[in-house]
DNA sequence: TTGAAAGCGATACCAC
DNA sequence: GTGGTATCGCTTTCAA
């Protein structure tokens, strides 16, 4: 149980016998690509001061440097669920850049509550982040005002909202919806249908649509069908049990579940009602899922690039940040992409429709 | 584009006509009871200060809060990934609790890398983070030794480490073990073995030792059989794919599979095999996968208590902090549970054996 | 290359 | 109840 004594500057100061200001210098060099430190102190000194702070065990106090610095050398980073498979996989990566960058990640969920994002986005101002990723949740109107009346740089992910100060990493949903509608059609169904949610987030209203012209495109314009389901579990369970015995009677062919929360509704239903697949009805899935890969046969399924996304937004974020990001690098658009037969663990193969 | 003026509690005094020392009481009073604030203030004045505060969108610097005092109103966790779906549990639920409390939770991801590791607890340190919570991975001592010499209260979870000063909330891997174990005699098979990784983590260590306990109360002593595998997934597809060819030919009832990963690869074992669940093998896997409980039949399998988990680190760590946690208190042992037969999102069937 | 000194914004102590 | 003021540890002029 040792002491707790706290080794400021002063101390190695002191012990070093050189001012405070050599060892902020010291402390804040970067190393110059000649492997020697990049800052306007002797060598010799710059050295010593390193052993000694070393020794002394010292450790630069943030919140002192934050301060008076007015940087924190942290970023905010707002999902709605930080356990979402789809969302932790982004902050796992983000959390690792920034790192390396010398950054350090705040992670909060807002739950889809809005209340809760204003709290948060005062957290995140009261932290001094400089920089702030958020997936906005519906309502979050409030908090993105005073997210930009602070002037606090951010990047939109997942979903769009409005505001030319915002910057934004946002995958083609639209695109995807038309090609899990493609690919399906390419497999000669005619008959595909969609089930989405009632509550309107951009993106499934995006994949609705990219459904909708990939049909039309395909001259099956009145096979269009979206059910739209409850967002809460219960209901939605038994909405789509419904859904699948009457598309059963009527001769449906196929589905698109264009959130894995809705595919597990779907799986569910499938078991309910005895129900093969592909036997009664093919699928095309969204996101990742065990069971999308070691089900015989594997279900496709559309994957957002994660990792992409991850590396965009901090890469725009830096860059807004530094005050250079340019109007036009401040929209990002991704295509994510379909994935079909993956034995699992195996290569997975993508196919572009 | 707002102009980012920064309002200080200085501002907030000028133009409530008050002290700085007013306004300071003021914004950190909890609210009493009776609903009034629980500070020696004035009602009357507090309210203003309250107003003025609003009216100029005053918000705390928590630098300078930290820096003065000391404390930061953070907490730091640390696990192997944050993607792994097991910590993005607990990871959501710490957040959660966090921060109804008012604490601000830094979380990041060691990756199973002890340097790593060591430059994330300085990190911390330098954020005064108040407490820890961590999941050691192998070859933690070295940044274990910087949190106990740097007197930061810390919790370990998921696996454990040596120290006094340590609290720690664990999952008593043995009876997962034996409980598995257990069931599958019960369901009336003798031939049970079990997979496992060569490297001896000390939660798959444990679950093997309860698997054999239950075999040798059983007078099952001389069927217990251990099989080790490679973490390497592309070699443990392989491996494992070998054990259960020959289990088939040797008459195996059923497999304890010790982790989803290793569940996984058996999965896929029994896929490429072409064989069937439950007519050649029966299972009980661990943790959680979509796979468990849609498939038919569901799959049995051990859920660790990851909200409790999470709820009994961070009261102990808040009581460590708070400097009254007794020894005894300071370690917490958890039981995973049997879960059965469960459809999907219904309420699972628990079983005690 | 080096050092002295002025704050950053809040808290905490002490007086009134 | 209220107010003055000395810090907290660091960065950042500015001078030497």
């Amino acid at each position: 149980m040792g002491v707790i004594k706290k080794v400021t500057i002063r101390d190695v100061a002191r012990e070093a016998g050189v001012s405070v200001t050599l060892v902020s210098f010291v402390m804040n060099a970067k190393m110059g690509k000649d492997g020697r430190l990049d800052c306007p102190v002797n060598p010799v000194t710059a050295e010593r001061v390193l052993q000694v702070a070393k020794r002394l065990g010292y450790r630069r106090n943030n919140a002192a440097a934050s301060l008076r610095s007015g940087r924190s050398n942290s970023i905010g980073v707002i999902v709605s669920d930080i356990a979402n498979p789809f969302f932790a996989e982004i902050c796992r990566h983000l959390e690792k850049i920034a790192f390396e960058d010398g950054y350090t990640v705040i992670f909060s969920s807002s739950e889809e509550n809005p209340q809760k994002l204003i709290r948060l986005v005062d957290t995140m101002v009261g932290y001094n982040v400089e920089g702030l990723i958020m997936a906005p949740c519906l309502g979050a109107e409030t908090a993105l005002a005073r997210v930009s009346s602070v002037g606090i740089p951010t990047v939109l992910i997942d979903r769009d909202f409005p505001g030319d100060e915002f910057g934004r990493v946002l995958v083609d949903n639209v695109d995807a919806g038309k090609v899990a509608a493609r690919y399906l059609i390419h497999q000669g169904f005619g008959k595909i249908e969609m089930i989405s949610y009632k509550m309107g987030v951009t993106s499934l209203v995006d994949r609705e649509d990219g459904y909708s012209k990939a049909m039309e495109e395909a001259g099956l314009k009145d096979d269009i069908k979206i059910h739209k389901i409850s967002y809460e579990a219960d209901a939605a369970k038994k909405e789509i049990i419904e859904i699948f015995r009457d598309a059963a009677k009527r001769g449906v062919e196929a589905f698109i579940l264009p959130t894995k929360k809705i595919a597990m509704y779907g799986f569910n239903a499938m078991n309910v009602l005895g129900l093969n697949m592909p036997k009664d009805f093919s699928f095309v899935c969204f996101d990742e899922s065990d069971l999308y890969v070691l089900n015989k046969p594997a279900v496709p399924h559309i994957l957002q690039p994660l990792s992409e996304i991850a590396d965009k937004s901090y890469e725009l974020l830096q860059k807004m940040m530094s005050g250079k990001a340019s109007d036009e690098e401040k929209t990002v658009a991704l295509k994510s992409k379909l994935v079909l037969g993956s034995r699992f663990g195996a290569e997975p193969t993508e196919a572009s429709f």
